[in-house]
Order: C-alpha cells, then sequence, then structure tokens
DNA sequence: TGTACATCAGTGAACGCGCGTTCACTGATGTAC
DNA sequence: TGTACATCAGTGAACGCGCGTTCACTGATGTAC
C-alpha cells in the first residue's frame, strides 16, 4: 500500500492543512494526532512517516495559520481600485472573520499559544506581524513619517477588536464593537495629520 | 483530618487562586487538578470536596482571572492626581504586563479559550469587557458624545497590543509595539476633537 | 460545660480511558540491470 | 522496454503513560443532649 511521492507530498500538505485550521479553532493543544488524521482521511499509524512528533506537527501548522491568507490578504491590497485599506478592514474586522477562525487570521488565533511554544513557532509570528505592517504602511501611505506608527495602532486594534468579539461571542455588542473599529479605520479615525 | 469551614473555605480560595494563575498563563488546557492542587499545597484526592468536576474549577478561575485585577485598577483610576488615563495605560501596555500573563488582564490572555468554552466563562468575560469600558468612558469623560466610541478603540488597542507582544516575545519588536501604543493613548490620540 | 456521636475535608492508592507513540505487516512505487 | 528486487507510505493492533475521577480510610470538627 506505498503512495507515490506526488501523493505522500499531498497528504502532508492536507494534515497539515487540517491542524492548521484546527488549531485556530481549537487551541495548539485540543486537537488530537488520531482526529487530525483522520480529517485528512488517513489513519493515525502513518503519522509518524510525516512528522517526528506531534509538536513537530504543530510548528508546522502554526506557520501555515500563520501565512496562509497571505495570497488572499496580497490580492485584496493590490486591487488598487476602490479604497485598499477599507477593503482590508471589512474583511478583518468583520462576525464572518469573527465566526470562522479556522480559515482566519493566526495572529488573532494563535497570539497566547505562540507565545507559550515559542521556537519555530514564535519566529513565524514575528514574520507574519512584519508582514501585516508592511502591508498597512503601504497602504497608510510610506511616504507619511508616522506610516509605521499608524501601521502598528491600526494592527493592535484590528487584532484586539477580533480578539475581544470572539471571548464575547455572537451578540450584538460584539457586532458593536466590530462595527466601531471597522469605521475607524476606514476613517483613518487614528492616522496622523 | 478533617479542616474547619473556614479553612475549607480558604483552600478553595487558594485553589481558585491558583488556578486562575495558571490558565492565564498556560491556557486552560494544562494545567492539571493534581498539578494546581500540589500548588495549593494540598493532594489531589480533595479536589472533589471543592468541585464536580475539572470544568467546574475552569468556569471559576476564569471568572477569578477577569476580576482579579478590578480593585487594583478601581484604585488606579480613583488616585485623580495626575492623568488616570495615562496611568492605566502604563499599567496595561507594559513589558511587565506583557511579561507575567498569570496576574494580568484575563480579557487579552483568556480570548481565544473563552471563545471555546462558552457558558459562564462567556458571561464572566462579557461582564468584564463592560466594565473597562465603564472605566474608560469615565476617563474619556462621560460628556463626550463619543466616548463610547473612543472606549471601544481604545479598549481594542489595548488588549491587541498586548496580545500581539506576547505572541512576539519578549524583544526590541515588541517593546517598539507596546510603547507606541501606549504613547498613543497618553497623547489620547484616537479621541475625537 | 462536658461528653458521645455524626460529619466530612483531606489523604493516597487505584481505576480506566484516551492519548502519543511504536511496530509488524502489506502492497504499490521506485530503481537497477 | 521489461523484469526482479528494494523501498517505504499507509494500516491497524498494541503499548504505556498521564490524566480525570473514584474510593476506603483517617481523624479533627461540628452538633445534640
Amino acid at each position: 500500500m506505498r503512495n507515490s511521492r506526488d501523493e505522500k507530498a499531498a497528504n502532508h500538505d492536507r494534515i497539515v492543512g487540517v491542524a492548521a485550521q484546527q488549531i485556530r479553532e481549537r487551541g495548539t493543544d485540543q486537537p488530537g494526532v488520531a482526529e487530525i488524521m483522520r480529517a485528512a482521511g488517513l489513519t493515525h499509524g502513518g503519522f509518524y512517516k510525516h512528522f517526528g512528533s506531534r509538536d513537530e506537527l504543530i510548528d508546522e501548522a502554526v506557520a501555515l495559520a500563520l501565512t496562509e491568507n497571505e495570497l488572499e490578504a496580497e490580492q485584496l491590497l493590490a486591487s488598487a481600485d476602490g479604497d485598499p485599506l477599507a477593503a482590508f478592514a471589512d474583511w478583518y474586522v468583520s462576525t464572518a472573520h469573527r465566526d470562522d477562525p479556522g480559515t482566519g487570521c493566526g495572529v488573532a488565533a494563535l497570539g497566547p499559544d505562540v507565545s507559550r511554544i515559542g521556537g519555530a513557532a514564535q519566529e513565524a509570528y514575528r514574520a507574519q506581524v512584519d508582514r501585516y505592517l508592511a502591508h498597512l504602511q503601504t497602504l497608510i501611505g510610506e511616504d507619511d513619517p508616522d506610516s509605521r506608527r499608524d501601521a502598528l495602532l491600526t494592527l493592535s486594534m484590528m487584532v484586539g477588536a477580533l480578539v475581544i468579539a470572539r471571548g464575547l461571542g455572537r451578540n450584538e455588542r460584539s457586532d458593536e464593537l466590530l462595527d466601531t473599529v471597522r469605521e475607524a479605520i476606514r476613517e483613518r479615525r487614528l492616522l496622523a495629520g
């Protein structure tokens, strides 16, 4: 029952993909090896043909969870017609994003987990924060001397809004918070000048 | 070896206190019953004289983790000499707070965990967010018609900064983020008018 | 106030389940000639 | 290109450890008279 190298690589990616979703939804501690393998359409025995340990998978899954949305985000920002900062805020600070952490931003979903895990996971986290900051700085305008500061403020506010909104759950208060923050970013309320 | 009612109550509080610290440091999944009891100076067998299950302890611990700093926060805000909003930002958006989640704000530390647990824990989370917002609104000035909006923005930014800074770990980037956000709040950069 | 008895907080051994991990095995894939 | 053999991805049973939970027991505390 050996699979080809291509099939193995595809299975590997599917396992990591499933894990990246699960850890954002349920934290890095909860999803079990057998459960992840089952969700990837495999049995648990083959797991160690792909990873040296569960921790190794988690490292890969964290890295994927953090970078997975980059393509999407870049397309969003590149479509220069209209207001890309507003489009970015609309995507990030939304009830849809709040209600689907599994496919959403890893910076918001995995902050506490990453701070405990450290190592490669934390390196991936730093890289993604830098990427977000670079995007935001571009959107704000790199000629603006305060663009880095404003990018830091904007990212903090977006991430905080998502974290709090998820803690609050689905209700009016939570929606109000997201609406308020999204509008503030769209209106460029916290930008200098 | 029976203990008096007072001793039992004191032990109960100590168990919940230890758990409240541990869950903020290591998440709600990690700390085990035996470990918590040991840290509270007891053996694991007596646990079920205090709680019906581990989940029941976690509910109590989440509630305590969220409210534990209220007294401190109120004192901070009541000392009206100087600038209480700046004092609040200095406490919240600091490397000390980043580096000691165990005694810090539960809204930042437990957002993802609470969103999964739901129930009483989520109710406690909502209550604490409301308390923070009330404090911030007072500090910003309740006469200001936009005080609620500005309180929502400020809270989001503070929580986001703490979450991201913890994800980044202890380093210059992380310090820079905290410094920038703290200054912005002190300068009332994101307040209307 | 003192005494006899019931209560029950805490102990530490034990249980059983689920988890990460290992292993012998299968059979398709890759390779050497 | 075809054949013979080695490789190894995936399977499913099994292992063993740690965890939440239970339980018989102890002896100080609380209560009834």
